[in-house]
DNA sequence: CCTTTTTTGTTATTAAAATAACATATTTTT
DNA sequence: AAAAATATGTTATTTTAATAACAAAAAAGG
């Protein structure tokens, strides 16, 4: 049986919106409440948590420190994520030093790169050779990788990534990769995140294809 | 009408392995080939074509140079994208000189940012004090921003956003800022994705919730 | 020139996801 | 303490999306 990623967003959106509104003091929530926010139905919300058996209380609400708690385990961050960089340019090094990771219990542990030139074994979050990294991967139990190398290089390091313990990668290279069966891949695709914006803003001016009517 | 972004998403997927078949010196296309190459089924590949119009031959697949250009025209692509980089930290300056952009019509018109530190007006990219942003939106008839501040000022900076001819965004802090009628929002969550991939991974280990029973 | 093969374009079917509905439990009010 | 109000948890319904099926067109083969 397949989770399907979908709802595993929800519940993670659910879990920032209570973690915010419990900085403001509140200490319920309500399905409605939630649904706002994330903007879906309050019987979705309710059927998420049912799901995974978190419940409340049928007047009331939900009590926000619980289910948060849950929430945490079920998401596994009740131990530390940690992950690698691989390619360390423009994009690669703005992530190794972004400091929204520590927050939520991510941790990078190095990053690795081919060119010689921007190593450096010393600093807090090493960058180290792309040779040591089947070493590094097995030693530390690494199993999230995130990708920022040049496209060509995209798929034949996914090729080798796929022979050590490393299960999951984010790939920020602008090819969609596909998952398999033990080894997911998720594609962030900048470029074409703006060129669907472009497309959408295009089609709300009326340019539909040729023969659309309007409803 | 709303034309659902999951289409467009394909049709952008389906124009980008087609300009690498073609590059390949392939002429002609099928639709089990785009099938194949995206992940989705031959007749869901034929659907997405027959919404906008676009049609093969009966036998022989599609002539993947009119194909393009006719997607191109369909995507927008006929004419520059211009886009605008607000917030110009670690993410905004790793996207300013992303040199992907350019290969794909895009092309990053200035950054802003409130720090008078990072300013660079004589930059080919300039980078320019958040003050002069509404009269450069005017002037140069900017559609598209990327927001790449820190989540505290994401909120209100959409809603200053709004009052111009600013139509969509991609944010990337991490919250979930929602699309209005006319203003439309793409979230990049890169800490969301890492999570749910650490989800996906704990959960194929066979952590499932408290009673599920595999099928 | 007729038959066979192939691949489209469209319709029918299936599958999946989200919403709506409602009975049930719990609190509040009178 | 009974009645009213409220919000959950689950089932039923609707909506949306994807696949499968197939008739018709076009090319290829004999
Ligand atoms: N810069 C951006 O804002 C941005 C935005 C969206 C997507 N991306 C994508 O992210 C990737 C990186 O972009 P960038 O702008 O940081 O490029 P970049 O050229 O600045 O950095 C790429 C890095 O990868 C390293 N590298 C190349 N081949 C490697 C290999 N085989 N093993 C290890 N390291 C290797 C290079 O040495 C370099 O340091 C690209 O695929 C790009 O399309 C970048
Ligand atoms: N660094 C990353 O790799 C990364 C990854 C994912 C998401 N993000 C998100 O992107 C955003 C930026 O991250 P960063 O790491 O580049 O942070 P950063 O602190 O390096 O940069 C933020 C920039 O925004 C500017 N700024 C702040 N308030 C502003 C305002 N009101 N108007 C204009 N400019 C303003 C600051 O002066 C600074 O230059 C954050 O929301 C972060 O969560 C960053």
């Amino acid at each position: 049986m397949k989770t399907q990623s979908a709802v595993i967003e929800r519940l993670l959106k659910y879990r920032d919106v209570m973690q915010k509104m419990k900085g403001l003091g509140f200490v319920r929530v309500f399905s409605d409440n939630l649904a706002d926010a994330v903007g879906v139905s309050p019987s979705l919300v309710r059927k998420d948590f049912s799901i995974f058996g978190l419940t409340g209380n049928k007047r009331g609400g939900y009590q926000m420190e619980e289910l948060i708690a849950k929430l945490n385990i079920i998401l596994g961050k009740d131990r530390k994520q940690k992950i690698i960089i691989i390619g360390c340019g423009k994009m690669g090094r703005a992530l190794i030093n972004y400091n929204g990771f520590p927050r939520v219990g991510i941790r990078v542990a190095a990053g690795f790169d081919s060119d010689p030139a921007v190593l450096d074994e010393a600093a807090p979050i090493p960058i180290l050779h792309i040779s040591k990294i089947k070493d590094f991967i097995t030693e530390k139990g690494i199993q999230v990788a995130v990708l920022t190398v040049p496209e060509p290089s995209a798929q034949s390091i996914i090729d080798s990534l796929k022979k050590t313990c490393i299960k999951g990668v984010i790939n920020f290279a602008p090819v969609s990769l596909r998952s398999s069966e033990n080894f997911i891949i998720q594609n962030i695709n900048v470029e074409q995140e703006i060129e669907n914006i472009f497309y959408q803003i295009h089609f709300a001016d009326g340019a539909a294809s040729s023969g659309e009517e309007s409803k």
